[in-house]
DNA sequence: GCCAATATGAACAGACCGGTACACACAGAG
DNA sequence: CTCTGTGTGTACCGGTCTGTTCATATTGGC
C-alpha cells in the first residue's frame, strides 16, 4: 500500500470521472482503467464516494495551483492578476481535454446540500472567491467583495458557455467585461 | 394512448430528473412516481433517452415562456427587458425548488457532443442568445451580438453561483453588472 | 351479447451496480 | 526448510439497471 500508488489511482480516476461523469462511471471501469484489482481499490478507498472526494481534493489542488500560478506569471499587480484569470481561462478552453468545471458537474450530480461532494464543490468556489477578494482589496477597489463576486460570476459563466459550445470565445468576452469593471484600477505597468 | 397522458408523464419526469439527476434516476422510480405501468411508459417512450429528450423539450418551452413573459411584464423597452432578465432570475433563485439550470446539468451528464441531449442543451442556450441579440439590436446597441454574449454569460454565472450556494445574491450582483453594460441605452421610461 | 383490437400490469431477462469473501502468491524470520 | 503476515486477484453477493414478454383487463363495433 505505497502512498504514491494511491495518488496514481486518484489521478487516473480523475481523468475518467471528468470525461464520463460520476454516476455513469462504475468501479469496474476504474479498476480496468487503472490496471489494479478491485480488492486493492477498496483497500485504498472504502467506498466510491470516498474515491470521488479524494478526486475532488486533487482537482482542487491542481486547479488552484494552475490558475493562481498562471495569474502570477501574467502580472505583478493585483488588478493585472485578476484580469489574467480570463487569459488563463482562454488557454484552458483551447485544450482538447477541456470539458467544463468538474465542481459544477459534481454538484449537479450530488445535489443534496448536505452531501460531502456538494459541500466540497461549494467550498472550492468559495476559495476562489476569497482569493479574488484579497486581490481586489490589494488593488484598492472600494468594494472588493462585490468586485470579486462579479469576476467569479464572469468566470463561471464563461466556463459554462465554453463547455456547451454556445459562443466561440467566451474567455475573450469575459475578458472584455472584466476590463470594464477593473479599468480604473489597472495601471499600464 | 391519450396525448395528454404523455404530457403528464413528461411533466412528472421533469420534476424527478431535475431533483435527482438523469443517471441517478431509474425508470422504475419514474414508473412508481407517475403511477403508470412500465409497459405504458415504454409505449410512450421507446428508451430512457427518448424520455429525457421529451423532458428537455418541455423544459425549453416552459423556461422560455416563463423568462420571456416575465421580461415583457417588467418592461416595454428592449434594454429594460434585458435588465429584467436578472430580476426574473432573482425570483427563480428564491423558489424552494430551484436547483440550477437543467440544461447545464444535462450537458454535464451527456458530454458527448454528438449526443442529442448535449445538442439540445446547447441549442437552448443558443436560442436565449438569439433572443438577447435581437433585443440588444432593438435597443440600438452598437455591437448587439457582443452585448448579448456578455449578458448570457452573466446569467449563466449567476445560476451556477446560486445553485452552488456560493454567494447570497448572485442575481443582484449580475443585475448591477448588467446595468453598467446597458446604462447608455436605458431610458428611464 | 359477442368478438376483435388495444391498453395495461406483473413478472422476468441479461447486464451491470457497489461491495465482499476467500484462496493464493510471495515476502521475511527462524 | 517451515511458519506467518501482507498484498493481490477472482469469483461471487444481493440489488438495481434498461428493456421485454405475455397473460389479462378494457374498450369499441356490430
Amino acid at each position: 500500500m505505497r502512498p504514491n500508488k494511491r495518488d496514481e489511482l486518484v489521478s487516473k480516476a480523475l481523468d475518467v470521472f471528468y470525461r464520463s461523469g460520476f454516476h455513469a462511471t462504475g468501479m469496474d471501469t476504474l479498476v480496468k482503467e487503472t490496471g489494479v484489482s478491485k480488492t486493492s481499490m477498496y483497500k485504498h478507498f472504502r467506498t466510491k464516494d470516498d474515491l470521488i472526494i479524494a478526486v475532488l481534493q486533487l482537482r482542487d489542488e491542481n486547479f488552484r495551483n494552475w490558475l493562481f500560478g498562471r495569474m502570477e506569471d501574467l502580472s505583478n499587480t493585483p488588478a493585472g492578476q485578476l484580469i489574467g484569470v480570463f487569459t488563463a481561462l482562454g488557454e484552458w478552453f483551447a485544450k482538447p481535454e477541456f470539458a467544463g468545471c468538474m465542481f459544477v458537474k459534481a454538484s449537479s450530480e450530488f445535489q443534496n446540500h448536505a452531501h460531502p461532494v456538494y459541500r466540497q464543490s461549494s467550498a472550492h468556489k468559495q476559495m476562489l472567491l476569497d482569493h479574488f477578494t484579497a486581490l481586489a482589496q490589494s488593488a484598492g477597489v472600494p468594494d472588493p467583495a462585490a468586485l470579486a463576486r462579479q469576476l467569479l460570476m464572469l468566470k463561471e459563466g464563461a466556463i459554462v458557455l465554453a463547455a456547451m459550445s454556445v459562443t466561440p470565445d467566451p474567455a475573450g468576452d469575459a475578458l472584455q467585461t472584466a476590463q470594464m469593471l477593473l479599468q480604473p484600477y489597472l495601471k499600464d505597468s
